[in-house]
DNA sequence: TGGACGTGCAACCCTGCAGTTGCTTTTCGA
DNA sequence: TCGAAAAGCAACTGCAGGGTTGCACGTCCA
């Protein structure tokens, strides 16, 4: 595979990351993230209409993708924002525009002659 | 929330988009029409592992979240890619990581002071 | 005009997963 | 040291949705 991360590989890596944004709960997540910077969980939980544990288990499928990571701070865990996830789906955005673009260069080209 | 797409209207509109490229079967439909070009129901099927009847099934999801559209032609059915929906992706994910970002630069500096 | 091809429609099965409840464990602070 | 706060663990429920099968409908062409 030589053509970059919008290949077998880059779709196998960008697949989980948008699964995992592909949740309402889970977007709503990253975008409290955000917006209000590093929150313990129960601070997660407070406000939003599910229950703390959902919210756990939201928080561990968006650090499966790279999307969040936690750190420990004595009995509290603060999830924060891991940028790297989505670089990682926005190239493969990137990519998939381009070489469409590509395409119906080839295509309109492959017509005209 | 007056701050364009990275808002709740940006996060309601790009959600489908994710949740729509957030499936195997899906991510691989878009790939293959980037790579191939437009192409009918049962050309997209032939090669896959699933039938045709789950191809249309998620090229109308993929149609929802405005990542492709159709065109008539004749008794078949021309499906392509739809930028749009990619670039709506793209650009939440833009203003996320910016405004992310942003954020740890306020915390940095709050504990500082 | 009839058969082959491409597609649409509807009913159905079944697995995955979002969400909950109840309990235990760990840590903090008075 | 003891109660409260924060989180972890496990079992369970319910439903959305991915996938299939079977058949009907339009379209092309020999």
């Amino acid at each position: 595979m030589s053509r970059g991360s919008a290949g077998a590989a880059g779709l196998a890596r960008a697949g989980p990351v948008f699964a995992a944004l592909g949740e309402e709960t889970r977007l709503a997540l990253v975008a409290r993230l955000c917006a209000r910077g590093p929150q313990s969980i129960t601070r997660l939980a407070t406000g939003s209409d599910v229950t703390r544990q959902a919210i756990t288990k939201h928080l561990h499928v968006l650090a499966g993708a790279g999307l969040v990571h936690d750190v420990r701070r004595g009995r509290e865990r603060i999830w924060e924002l891991d940028t790297d996830g989505l670089d990682q789906a926005r190239r493969w955005l990137d990519q998939i525009s381009k070489r469409w673009d590509e395409t119906l260069d080839r295509l309109k080209k492959f017509v005209e002659d």
